[in-house]
DNA sequence: GTCTATACGTGGATAGAC
DNA sequence: GTCTATCCACGTATAGAC
């Protein structure tokens, strides 16, 4: 995964050995989930960085060429992950409760795989470049449209009660969402990823039912 | 509402004449949100906040004392709007689903009227000191709580369906916070207040019915 | 490839004139 | 009560040694 991500930046890395980047361009991400969850992106100084990183100034500018454009690469990263995801999310099952559950749950599960991109990208996608911020909100709006694509099937075949997709859409993904948003309160409570996503999954069943 | 923001604070407001206060006060906060909203707290400089006020650099210190101040400040306006609405968010009503209804209703139209407030509060409250965050923490712990109970209550009235109502005020709690914070969503769609707050009242009556 | 040292700008905050 | 001018610390970014 940070492979990638080194191969598709290569152009603006300094540091060539990629055995050596890879495990540079890890410890610096994870060190930005960290700092950034604590005290938000714009907040975390490069000093900081380095610190948690364990890079000098000097190391860590031979991975990035600013601090804008670290922001800039972490959502790519992000970015291809979903992607990834709404590629291969597509499934062999039939009926539309199945396919609409099995939708549900797995944006569940990556964003408690993925969760500090999923909320670091929640936090900060809105500081970024102009051009940048079109793309995060795209990729918001094409997870939201496999939701309504999914309801608007189960609609045409009778199987949900007609509703406006959309809408039911948005409020299951504001469920989701919430998922690795509140990640502590879940924690506290003991909820479980599978609890939880069966929760939501009831409760947009009661709905379109 | 910023009047009883300066008499609380009267005591570290060096400015003393009130009708002059007051007027600055309402700028000052006015500029936090705007710049907030677009760039975030920790990016907005104290000059930034100086040319969207209209004060100068002295000027504005004579109403703060320093920018982790303002924080506390705001949220401490916040955290008494939320308090109020919970004191007076009791009805009249009897029927199970008429009360959830109602506390559903109007959650999602404060936090309408007060946006700009409840999307600061949730994007910044996690930057505030450790004291503070435990403040926001219980006022979001209190929000929910009342939806919770207010479940309970239908359950053992046998109105509702027995369920973790915990879990499902969590849901409910997920839904409301998605007005505020995906509004430009919202507003492109030319959804209404309205009838957000009726597809999530639905929603809600569906999975407890 | 990585470090230390440093340049340069901008940040928050204040002193003192008006 | 408000402004202008200024202080000093800290921010990002780079140059050059190793």
């Amino acid at each position: 995964m940070i492979r990638e991500l080194f191969r598709e930046n290569a152009g603006s890395i300094r540091v060539k050995k990629e055995a050596t980047a890879v495990k540079n361009l890890q410890r610096i991400i994870q060190a930005v989930f960290a700092i950034s969850m604590e005290k938000g992106f714009q907040a975390m100084s490069m000093r900081d960085l380095c610190t948690e990183s364990g890079l000098s100034m000097g190391g860590l500018y031979g991975y990035i060429q600013s601090k804008e454009e670290l922001l800039a690469l972490i959502q790519g990263q992000g970015r291809r992950i979903l992607e990834r995801f709404l590629r291969e999310s597509v499934t062999d099952l039939t009926d539309p409760f199945d396919k609409l559950a099995a939708l549900i749950r797995a944006h569940i599960y990556l964003s408690e795989v993925a969760r500090p991109w999923f909320f670091f990208s929640f936090m900060e996608s809105r500081h970024l470049g102009k051009e940048d911020v079109s793309r995060a909100l795209a990729m918001e709006a094409a997870t939201e449209k496999a939701l309504t694509d999914q309801i608007e099937e189960g609609i045409a075949e009778k199987a949900f009660a007609p509703c406006d997709a959309a809408l039911i859409a948005g409020l299951i993904k504001a469920m989701q969402q919430d998922w690795y948003l509140k990640r502590w309160k879940f924690k506290k409570r003991g909820t479980s990823v599978e609890s939880y996503a069966d929760a939501v999954i009831e409760m947009a069943f009661s709905r379109l039912a």
